[in-house]
DNA sequence: ACTTTGACTTCGG
DNA sequence: TCCGAAGCCAAAG
């Protein structure tokens, strides 16, 4: 899984983001942001300037936050305030058909 | 086997 | 838009 993960990752290319859901989607593990997090924080020798929260939003504090932004408008990403603009520079995975999770998970109850 | 740990996400206010 | 609460889930201790 952690590989998976890494793997995913490794598949930003330069100039483009991506986020910490749709990473874990992608390398079929969707709800599993959180681990994401973790692998970037774990592995080395991944572009982890690449990964950011919804929206497009930096969720590492301080410096290393600044660094991440510095980082991505060196690639070309461009930011809206505090966001990236997730809509034109989000990275769309290969469909890797991997189904593992993905499957049997249905959408949240509607009760609301 | 149980508890803690995250660079998360969504929702209401 | 910002904040807190609740939901989420595998890995590590």
């Amino acid at each position: 899984m952690v590989t998976a993960i890494s793997n995913a990752i490794r598949q930003i290319p330069r100039g483009r983001v991506s986020t910490y859901g749709a990473v874990a989607k992608a390398a079929g593990y969707p709800r599993c942001a959180r681990h994401v997090a973790k692998v970037l924080n774990q592995v080395d020798g991944l572009p982890w300037q690449r990964v950011l929260g919804s929206g497009g939003r930096i969720s590492l504090r301080g410096e290393l936050g600044m660094e991440q932004r510095f980082l991505l408008e060196s690639e070309g990403v461009r930011f809206r305030g505090k966001r990236a603009d997730i809509k034109t520079f989000e990275h769309r995975f290969a469909p890797t058909g991997r189904k593992l999770r993905a499957v049997g998970r249905q959408k949240r109850l509607p009760g609301k």
